[in-house]
DNA sequence: GGGTACATGTAATCAGTTACATGATTTA
DNA sequence: TAAATCATGTAACTGATTACATGTACCC
């Protein structure tokens, strides 16, 4: 029935519906937020959009409120239910995506001024130290109910990142690395050029 | 001159031109490649877009190669400069994002079957568990040089990253949640609408 | 009773992705 | 010299982001 290939989102919609029981796309979104959502974040126009799709290729079915406000109401289907198990039955195996804009400013640090780099390191060590505490006060909540576990294990994962990271950046802003004087590039220029041609020896055929 | 708002993409080519001089499309892919790009990518495509969006905006400029591959060649112009530096000026403080598919999966582990979760946790840990070593090669190669610290650096919190996320996954792999007998979502589907709750009011105002 | 935050959508744009296509070097 | 990989692009599609818009509930 439905030709397009499904998305990442489609399948955080569908096994969305599919625990939450028949929802509306607000409820979607506000429990995404609550987990996956701290470090992949989907805007909410899509969680209105997806649904709607899934729901013409017959994943999901969808009914409206009556009076009120009138919501769009969805449930799953059999064939959607089939779609998630077997989506979840493969193990593709892709790596993840790690996107943070401070990590590009690290690394073009070089055209920046002296004090930026570690500037931007405390912007973000002070973010994720105040995340902590909250993803740890959620951790030891959810201990006790063994119906969570799943949800529990992707705050676990959240922790597990933000402090790595949380390290990292307090790492960065203790001794940053410092722009070249005089903007002289062309020392490094040349060894960049090496470094990218090494790399892809490495990783191309057998190091 | 320009009215669109730049993107990360947009700066990281500006930055890669700045660093390697006169370059081509390709030549920005395969630096890409060797550092941000093993945990954000790139894809080709656009790293043949960008730089000719940026040339129209006078932040690079470009000329044609004489005979052979006619290939196009771009170079920052003064503007280019300023706008990347008044880029890495701003400390955002934006959060990472981290997109793992398996992270998806995880999380709706409970409508797979037993072994799925455990499976793809393994697959996770294979592979970080391979790429971990070739980054260590790198670091240790780009130890005695100076010049490349931004990119090193790079390098580092990949490997930080890494080693955070395989730790995980092993662990996973070594417990995995097991989804519950009898598909019963109905506990569990009253505890999550309320977890997001919570989580919603923690998270709005005061906690 | 007025303001602020929650809730619920739609429209338009564009970056990003996928796919297609082919020329130039190596390497076997 | 054939195959494989590296290098270099373009076209088309569509999901994702931004922006707009408005209704409803709650708090002071």
């Amino acid at each position: 029935m439905s030709s397009r290939e499904l998305t990442p989102t489609s399948y955080l919609v569908l096994g969305m519906v599919a625990w939450l029981g028949p929802s509306t796309p607000y409820e979607i979104k506000r429990t995404v937020a609550a987990t996956v959502g701290n470090v992949w974040s989907f805007p909410h126009a899509q969680l209105y959009a997806e649904p709607a799709r899934l729901a013409e290729e017959g994943l999901l079915e969808e009914e409206r409120e009556e009076g009120g406000r009138n919501r769009r109401i969805y449930s799953v289907t059999e064939s959607g239910l089939e779609a998630l198990r077997s989506w979840l039955g493969q193990a593709d195996g892709l790596p993840y995506e790690y996107r943070e804009t401070a990590l590009l400013k690290l690394f073009l640090g070089a055209f920046g001024s002296a004090g930026d780099t570690a500037a931007i390191a405390r912007r973000q060590a002070n973010f994720y130290s105040k995340r902590l505490p909250v993803l740890e006060a959620m951790l030891t909540a959810m201990a006790e109910v063994p119906d969570l576990k799943f949800c529990r294990a992707v705050i676990q994962m959240v922790e597990t990142i933000d402090r790595a990271v949380l390290d990292f950046w307090e790492q960065v802003a203790g001794s940053p690395p410092q722009p070249p004087e005089g903007k002289d590039v062309g020392a490094s220029r040349t060894l960049l050029r090496q470094y990218a041609q090494m790399y892809a020896k490495m990783t191309s055929r057998q190091g």
